[in-house]
DNA sequence: TAAACATATGAATAAATGTTCATATATAGA
DNA sequence: TCTATATATGAACATTTATTCATATGTTTA
């Protein structure tokens, strides 16, 4: 039989309190918009992988989309979205473009998560 | 005028002894996408508000759903993310439900990436 | 300058994802 | 048992996103 829907949380908010302190130490929503812009740049295996393998030293495109499952043009297109995030930096040498890590956030970001995972 | 097309890296691997020391130290595929899946929950600006929110202290749904622009139906699928990810937990308290930070990995994992915005 | 190679990029496409709406479920109280 | 409230969930939709294909750009060497 049909039951009556009621609109969540009738009486105002149920702990004003917790929440007038919880907003008050909230980054603004600049902020976190940022910061997940941040984390997706991680939240997808292709980029980590390069990642990874940049943190044994500086790689070429060629060396990357040797090592991965993809195209050249797709190691490419990533390559792109990590350096417009800053993650990455890279140098020219002739016909040849070597991509590095650009600081050690990136290595200190993917151990907190590892850690996390290896539980 | 037209070029010829020529497919990337003929030339065998560029630098074949620094891909192989790469190979060797990466982490295994599997391993490398159950952490892309982690970095994806961060990666998304409502979850983010709702762990960052999670930092003071537990809160219910409806605190939640009141502190953010969304409905509560959204908050409560976020949750379930959340939740499948081990990153929060729950306890019932009657009709209410009240949600906290699983362990303290968020809270480093957050203030890593925050620290890298923050540059 | 023409050819060859390393890398980048635009367009198209398919797949994943977040939100809302409608409604279901769980619990408490009358 | 009936009603009200807190939370969860399925379906639909719109948006984002990762990849490929085709081709453009930049650099070296003949």
């Amino acid at each position: 039989m049909r039951r009556e829907i009621a609109p969540c949380c009738q009486e105002q908010q149920i702990h004003p309190e917790a929440l007038e302190k919880v907003r008050s130490l909230l980054p603004p929503d600049e902020r976190l918009y940022d910061l997940a812009e941040l984390f997706k740049i991680f939240g997808d295996s292709t980029r980590l992988k390069i990642l990874y393998a940049l943190l044994e030293g500086e790689l070429c495109v060629c060396d990357l989309a040797g090592l991965m499952a993809v195209t050249q043009s797709a190691v490419s297109h990533q390559l792109r979205v990590l350096k417009n995030s800053k993650l990455i930096k890279f140098r020219r040498e002739g016909k040849t473009i070597y991509y590095s890590l650009a600081d050690s956030h990136v290595e200190r970001i993917l151990s907190q998560g590892m850690e996390h995972i290896e539980e």
